[in-house]
DNA sequence: CGTGAAAGGGTTCACTC
DNA sequence: GAGTGAACCCTTTCACG
């Protein structure tokens, strides 16, 4: 992938915003012809530096009003361990994130809940189901300070 | 908000996938006619339930390569010294994400960097300036199990 | 990279069931 | 609420300078 110019970080940053933008619109704000922006477009969604669009579903709005940070740790780091671990960890839906991670504990969680009780039920019939558990330690935001996408370009 | 039924479900797990999918296709693939579709979607636009819509940028052909956790103590939990910190975290843009917590530690964030040298010159030139942080405790994940954009409906 | 034009498709009405 | 049909607007995408 080659460095990107000032104008593709500019037409970065216009989609990363309103992924809905139109060609036209996109190519007036970035200061380009239509045809010569949709080249570039067309380059940067190729080489996969846009990889797709979506729709940001409002959590709120879905009465999903908690999220939940857990850090899990497992009995062990065997890759027969891990993949077990990941294929269950992925059929629950309200796990929006999962990293395995170095350090302390194994995995970070980042989960959904519409409320304590309704976190408790995840807790209880997925978390403490999942295999090779032997630690699971929750806390709750408080406010979402910063939720980007992506890195600032 | 009225509850969804299986259609704006539909709707909703469609441009959660494809952002950019016209109204048209839309309809068709919900089995609805080209106006009811725009109907739905706009209401689910004008009520929040859908928030926006953006491109997803790839970190990696950005050439961030690293995702590290990072958790944060302050000194204390004064309205004044979370608002200060906030406002300066703000400004780093390599925070993805930044939670007020519950528990142990007061935040957490997720910081993309390009490698462990970048992270060392975030760590140091920004994480260590920010005002009335105590205690800092980075990790690094291994691998990015799950990211979902939103909870799956 | 910009211009221009052609073609194709999408959105959005008013109206009906 | 949902479907139909048509008009209008816009977008995309060429070939060429």
């Amino acid at each position: 992938m080659q460095p990107l110019d000032a104008i593709d970080t500019a037409i970065l940053r216009a989609i990363q915003q309103n992924g809905r933008i139109s060609n036209a619109d996109l190519a007036q704000r970035v200061g380009l012809s239509p045809s010569a922006c949709s080249r570039r477009l067309d380059i940067l969604e190729k080489s996969g530096v846009v990889s797709g669009y979506y729709a940001r579903i409002s959590p709120k709005a879905l009465d999903y009003r908690m999220i939940a940070i857990v850090h899990i740790s497992l009995s062990g780091q065997f890759a027969k361990t891990l993949a077990e671990f990941e294929a269950a960890v992925k059929l629950c839906p309200n796990v929006l994130v999962c990293y395995l991670m170095s350090g302390e504990y194994d995995y970070i969680l980042r989960i959904a809940a519409k409320d304590l009780e309704d976190y408790e039920r995840i807790h209880r019939d997925w978390l403490s189901a999942l295999p090779h558990v032997v630690k699971i330690n929750s806390s709750f935001a408080l406010r979402e300070v910063i939720d980007r996408p992506s890195i600032g370009v």
